[in-house]
DNA sequence: CTTTTTATGTTAAATTTCCTTACATGCATT
DNA sequence: AATGCATGTAAGGAAATTTAACATAAAAAG
């Protein structure tokens, strides 16, 4: 609990985060303004960045380097956050399905159609997918 | 090894900083001045912090609270930087004492002088000296 | 008890970083 | 051919940071 704590401080500028991500800038705010990641901002309306941030970010880079679009990523990140929430709090719940933004089959087609590519490129001097979870145990 | 490299990663900027350890950015740049962080900078000659130098303000702030001046913390600071030194490459080198910058005495007397306050002020919010170890293992 | 040093505050001007908004565009999808 | 998605880019403004200078209270030195 105290290192949900540690994993939602707001520590970083945007600058440090398009360093950390390798993404854009224009590619953050997007991704925000699609509803995937939810900086909080300092007095002046800048944008202060988590590790949750920018561990969601390279999730969602990796992600979309595979093809997955911003549909696909918005439900993957939510059942990703679904069993992180089960995880925090532990009582076996009895509880209907929630529905998903967009029908089983709606999803399973989409990931069928995107997932017959795979853009290969090099990268380095960043962090990668996974990298960063060693910021903490 | 690695652990080193995550510890002086350039993260953070000076308002994060200012906030993390309620020092002013004044402070932080006479510190810097004097030697005790060695922040780097952005491509526009902004500061950047690193875990390290976070936790050594802490220290210098926690140290100057107890009404240490800089030559004791200057001080202080580099034993522990040895210590480290050392651990980092445990071979058991045979090595003639380095001279301090200040001579036993001195240090002595100039400690002497100054553990004799204690300044008493609470405090919250931010970070305290040893908290910041938690953000790795 | 003056004088000097230390550590920090404050202010100003310049520079860098970041923000929002708007428009442009290549590639898929329809 | 028309539309939508994801991103680039540019403009104008606001916020954050920098250096340099001057001010000052408290401590140290003389």
């Amino acid at each position: 609990m105290s290192d949900e704590i540690r994993r939602n401080m707001p520590l970083f500028s945007m600058g440090i985060v398009t360093d950390l991500t390798e993404l854009s800038s224009r590619q953050v705010r997007y991704y925000e303004q699609q509803g995937l990641i939810r900086p909080v901002r300092t007095k002046g309306n800048q944008r202060l960045f988590s590790f949750n941030d920018v561990d969601r970010l390279l999730q969602i880079k990796s992600l979309m380097e595979k093809g997955v679009n911003i549909a696909g990523v918005k439900e993957m990140l939510r059942e990703k956050d679904q069993q992180q929430a089960q995880e925090a709090q532990p009582e076996p719940q009895p509880q209907e399905v929630t529905k998903p933004d967009l029908s089983d089959a709606e999803l399973h087609k989409l990931l069928k159609r995107q997932l017959s590519e795979l853009g290969s490129r090099p990268n380095q001097s960043h962090l990668i997918r996974g990298e960063l979870s060693r910021f903490f145990h």
